[in-house]
DNA sequence: TGTTATATTGTAATGATTACATATTATACT
DNA sequence: AGTATAATATGTAATCATTACAATATAACA
């Protein structure tokens, strides 16, 4: 389901959700609440982090937005609620998607009396462009 | 390997890290710096958070403390630095682990030129405790 | 068009983590 | 054992992401 289908049914639409539904709609940058307050701003310079913060809180209670934890600096966004999982640069902590469907299943004793409700695989690693530049003193984070 | 295995001859041993290798040293409860703080505080009033933070960076850099971002509120720590995996109540936040060899592997293509360096499965969902106390305004995290 | 519930904004508060300057101390070398 | 010194501990202040809150504005619906 593509994060807009049916959102006006669900929630009241303003300018400013609109143009966060639109940065977010498709993208595969697994933006942080500052990507999307930066991105949104240079067409309504008016919005606020607040309202960012908000929107987001809206679409993961509507299950529209995933929150991911991969990123140990910042929380990071993904309008991609299907089942996948993530691999991450350590030095510029650019995100991308792993359409895999791992064997993931455990057994009752394995997982110990809990519930499980949701599996997700995490890969570390090193871009392309940062493995190039290492020992160069880069320590930057991606901005694409 | 022990985290407290040598280690002497690494670095400057303190009463305040000794004591903080011994609250690790076998744990399996992934604690929070505060939780470290709070527990290694019993014994050594005096010791500071600062010295805490300080104390698990060094142990980072030497590969003898895993630093998780399973939890989203806060950083928490595992001195079992042997591949496994994790398993979180989304509820009380207690973390237990799973000793599970998953079949992770991916090919070049897949890794989109990402060099990978390490895989973490992380498993979400409800503690047997949650389970039970659900839907009667809980919310706590856990306090083993 | 008016009403009303809901959203937006700006600012302030919070909570985890880090930076920094000063005081202390473990270690190595006489 | 005594001393030098490089590393560590402490306390406080700063930072950064995120959340709380109160006042204002507005989308949705009658």
């Amino acid at each position: 389901m593509k994060i807009l289908e049916n959102i006006e049914k669900k929630i009241k639409m303003t300018p400013q959700r609109a143009a966060i539904l639109k940065y977010l709609e498709g993208n595969t940058s697994h933006p942080s609440a500052e990507d999307i307050f930066e991105s949104v701003r240079k067409k309504y310079p008016m919005i606020s982090f607040t309202t960012v913060y908000n929107t987001l809180q809206t679409l993961k209670d509507l299950d529209r937005v995933r929150e991911l934890n991969i990123d140990d600096e910042r929380k990071r966004y993904d309008p991609n609620v299907n089942l996948h999982h993530h691999l991450i640069c350590n030095n510029c902590k650019k995100i991308v998607d792993i359409f895999i469907d791992f064997p993931l299943d455990i057994s009752e004793e394995e997982a110990q009396g809990y519930t499980i409700s949701c599996r997700h695989v995490e890969f570390y690693g090193l871009c392309p462009k940062c493995r190039k530049t290492k020992n160069k003193g880069q320590g930057n984070r991606n901005r694409d």
